[in-house]
RNA sequence: GGCCCAAUGGCUCAGUUGGUUAGAGCGCCGCCCUGUCACGGCGGAGGUCGUCGGUUCGAGUCCGAUUUGGGUCGCCA
C-alpha cells in the first residue's frame, strides 16, 4: 500500500551523499533498482537520476515494521528511506560512484509500489524501439537517456548563458502563423472564429527573427521549437528545437565567429573536448569536388578525385559516354582494400545504384603488382597508369569509379565513401571534426518544374561578386550561405539576408514569383524593408542533433525525450487520432474521405 | 511513393535440408539464506511462433498479401 512522505524531506540524491558526513543521517528517495534479500539482511539499490546507492537492512536498526516492508520491495517500487550514511560493512563496490558508502536504514516507506516493468530498466537496454517508446516514461528512467536528456538540459542553459553574454536578447516568436507553400509542408491548424482559414505551425521563425532585427533588437536568439510535415529520419522528427539566432549591422564573418566560439565552450564546459579555432571552411563546391558532399565527414580522407581530364579521350565506352553528355568520371582510393571478394564488391555496387549509379567500376592494385578490374582491358596501359598515379593508389589499394552526370557520380561516390568508412571502422565517435560550408549556390534548377528555386531560402544574398550574373545565369550565382557541419552532420546552416528592396526584387523575379504573389505571401516582411532594415545575417541548429553527436546516440531519439516513429505517430499518447463529430463541425471541417472509426 | 531489414514466453535471443510434447539466458512466482552487489540454493508457472491466405500428409521453417517497428532514396525553401 502505498504510503504518504509525511516527516520526510530528502536531503540528498543518491550520489549526493558522498558529500555527507560518515554517520550523518540523510534521508534519500527514489525506484528500487535490485533488491537482494539474504535471509536476515537485505541489499537495495536505489536509483535516482543522479545515480546508485546501496541500502541495507537490519531488522534490529530499522524495526521489525520496516523490515517487514523492507522485504516485500521489488523493482521499481518507489521509496523513502531515512538512515545513517556510512562506510560499508562489506566490501567495496568498485564500479559504484558510491560504492564505498551504504545507508544503514532505520525507516522505510514504500511511496508506491511497482508492476513489474514490461522492459528492464537498465543500462544499454537492447530492447525493441515499439516497446520503448509505446513505454516511453519508463524509457526514460534508464541510466543513460537520463544522462542524454540531463547533458541536453547543460547546452539549453549554456547556450543561453553564452548567447547573453555576447549580447544576444531571447525573444520568443508566434507558433500559430502563416502558411508558406514553398519548402516543406506544413502542419496546419484550423482556427474556430474564421471557419475555412487556417493557421500554420513554423518551419521556423525565419521571418520573424528578421523581423526582430527590423525593430532594432541587433542580436537575438531563440530555442524554437520548429514542425515540418515531411518524411522522419534518424536524424529528423516532425517536430524539433532550433537554436535560432539573427544579428543586425553584421557580415559573414561576424556570424561564423560567434557561433566557432559557442560550439567551443559547450563542447568545453560540458565534454571537456578542445575544439581548436577557427574551424576549417571550405567552399560548397570544393566540398563537393574532394567529397560528393556539401556534409563532409572530414574525419577521414578517401577523397574524390576527378579523372575526367586524363580519360578524356578514352576509348572506354562507359566512360566515354558520362564525358561525351557533358558529366564526369571519378573515383575514390579505399586503401588497403585489394582484397575485397567479388561478393563484397557487388553488394557496393548494388549500394551505388540505390543512388543513381549504373554501375561501378572497380580497379583492385594486388599485392603481387597485378590488376584486378572490370573495366581495365578496355583501356590503354598509358591510362591506367595515369589512373594509378593520380589516385595515389599503392600495392593493395582498391579504386572505385562512378562515371555519370556530376551529380550524380558525387552522390554515388558521397555516399560510398561514409558506407566504407563505417565498415571499415574508420568512424570515431569521440572524435569532433568541424567544418564550415560556405558558398553555396544561390539557386538550383528544377528540370521537373522548369525553374530556379532557393537553395537556402527567398532572403538569402548573392555574393556580390556574382550579383552580375542573376539574370544571365543564375546557376553560377554564389550565396552568403553557410552550414556548420560536425562528423558529417549538417548542424545548422544560415545565411546574411537580403536588405536591399531592389536585389529582393530581382530574387522573386528569378523564382518566378509575381509581384502580386510574393506581395501575398510576405507583403509583411517586404512592407517592413520599406521603414529601415539593417543589413542582417543569422544562423539555425538542430539542437537535437548537436546534443546526438555530443552524447553519441545513433539517433535523435534518443535526445528527445518523447519522439516520434517513422510515421509520425506518437505511441505513447496515441496520435494523431480521430476527434469527435462535434469537434470538426465548430471547426467547419469535413472529411471527404471518413477513415474508418472516425467520429468515434 | 520506392527499396532493404526485423517480428518466436514479460525481455533478449536460438530453432539445422519443413517432421513427434518449440528451447536457452534473464525476468517472474513460492520456499530457504546476516554482507550481497551479474548474490546463492531448491521448486514452479509462462509461448502455438505479428496477422490473413496458400503450398504440403505435415509449416515457426516455403510462397503471397498485410500490420507494426527500424534504416534509406525521393522529400526535408
Amino acid at each position: 500500500m502505498a504510503e504518504s512522505m509525511r516527516g520526510l524531506k530528502r536531503s540528498h540524491r543518491c550520489k549526493e551523499v558522498l558529500q555527507a558526513q560518515l554517520g550523518s543521517e540523510v534521508c534519500v528517495m527514489g525506484w528500487v533498482q535490485k533488491a537482494r534479500n539474504k535471509g536476515g539482511l537485505i541489499f537495495v539499490d536505489l536509483r535516482d537520476r543522479s545515480g546508485l546507492l546501496q541500502v541495507i537492512f537490519e531488522e534490529d536498526k530499522c524495526g521489525s515494521e520496516s523490515f517487514a516492508k523492507a522485504e516485500k520491495l521489488r523493482a521499481e517500487f518507489c521509496i523513502a528511506v531515512k538512515g545513517q550514511i556510512e562506510k560499508r560493512g562489506g566490501a567495496a563496490n568498485e564500479s559504484l560512484a558510491t560504492g564505498n558508502i551504504e545507508v544503514i536504514a532505520k525507516e522505510l516507506r514504500i511511496l508506491s509500489e511497482a508492476e513489474t516493468p514490461p522492459f528492464p530498466i537498465e543500462e544499454n537496454s537492447k530492447t525493441k524501439e515499439e516497446l520503448r517508446l509505446k513505454y516511453r516514461y519508463l524509457d526514460l528512467r534508464r541510466p543513460d537517456i537520463q544522462r542524454n536528456i540531463m547533458l541536453r538540459s547543460q547546452v539549453a542553459t549554456l547556450t543561453r548563458t553564452f548567447l547573453a553574454e555576447n549580447g544576444f536578447l531571447e525573444i520568443e516568436t508566434p507558433t500559430l502563423i502563416k502558411s508558406s507553400p514553398e519548402g516543406a509542408r506544413d502542419y496546419l491548424v484550423p482556427s474556430r472564429v474564421h471557419p475555412g482559414s487556417f493557421y500554420a505551425l513554423p518551419q521556423s521563425p525565419q521571418l520573424f527573427k528578421q523581423l526582430l532585427m527590423c525593430s532594432g533588437y541587433d542580436r537575438y536568439f531563440q530555442l524554437a521549437r520548429c514542425y515540418r510535415d515531411e518524411d522522419l529520419r534518424a536524424d529528423r522528427q516532425p517536430e524539433f528545437t532550433q537554436i535560432d539566432m539573427e544579428l543586425s549591422f553584421v557580415d559573414v564573418e561576424d556570424v561564423l565567429e560567434v557561433n566557432e566560439r559557442l560550439m567551443q565552450r559547450l563542447f568545453k564546459d560540458i565534454l571537456q573536448v578542445d575544439i581548436p579555432l577557427p574551424m576549417p571552411r571550405m567552399t560548397w563546391q570544393e566540398a563537393m569536388d574532394r567529397y560528393g558532399s556539401d556534409k563532409p565527414d572530414i574525419r577521414f580522407d578517401m577523397e574524390l578525385k576527378d579523372l575526367s581530364g586524363l580519360l578524356a579521350n578514352t576509348e572506354f565506352a562507359v566512360f566515354r559516354s558520362a564525358l561525351v553528355e557533358g558529366g564526369s568520371v571519378r573515383a575514390i582510393n579505399v586503401k588497403g582494400q585489394a582484397a575485397m571478394p567479388r561478393k563484397k564488391i557487388d553488394a557496393l555496387t548494388a549500394f551505388a545504384k540505390d543512388y543513381g549509379a549504373k554501375g561501378l567500376a572497380y580497379l583492385a592494385l594486388e599485392e603481387d603488382g597485378s590488376i584486378k578490374s572490370s573495366f581495365a582491358k578496355f583501356l590503354k596501359e598509358e591510362e591506367v597508369q595515369a589512373i594509378i598515379t593520380a589516385m595515389g593508389a599503392e600495392a593493395g589499394d582498391l579504386l572505385l569509379f562512378a562515371a555519370d552526370k556530376t551529380k550524380v557520380v558525387w552522390a554515388v561516390l558521397g555516399a560510398l565513401r561514409l558506407h566504407l568508412a563505417e565498415n571499415l571502422g574508420l568512424l570515431r565517435k569521440d572524435e569532433f571534426k568541424f567544418l564550415w560550408i560556405t558558398e553555396f549556390p544561390l539557386f538550383e534548377y528544377s528540370e521537373e518544374d522548369g525553374r530556379y528555386y532557393a537553395v537556402h531560402h527567398p532572403f538569402t544574398s548573392p555574393m556580390d561578386e556574382d550579383y552580375a550574373y542573376i539574370e544571365s545565369d543564375p546557376a553560377r550565382v554564389r550565396a552568403k550561405a553557410y552550414d556548420i557541419v560536425l562528423n558529417g552532420t549538417e548542424l545548422g546552416g544560415g545565411s546574411v539576408r537580403i536588405h536591399q528592396h531592389e536585389v529582393q526584387s530581382k530574387m522573386f523575379e528569378v523564382l518566378g514569383l509575381s509581384k502580386e504573389v510574393a506581395q501575398e505571401r510576405f507583403g509583411y516582411l517586404l512592407e517592413a524593408f520599406k521603414y529601415g532594415v539593417p543589413p542582417h545575417a543569422g544562423l539555425a541548429y538542430g539542437l537535437d542533433r548537436v546534443v546526438m553527436l555530443m552524447v553519441g546516440a545513433d539517433s535523435i531519439r534518443d535526445v528527445i525525450a518523447f519522439p516520434k516513429v517513422k510515421d509520425a505517430s506518437d505511441l505513447m499518447i496515441n496520435a494523431p487520432d480521430t476527434v469527435d463529430r462535434e469537434q470538426l463541425e465548430e471547426l467547419y471541417i469535413s472529411l471527404v474521405k471518413p477513415a474508418q472509426g472516425e467520429g468515434k
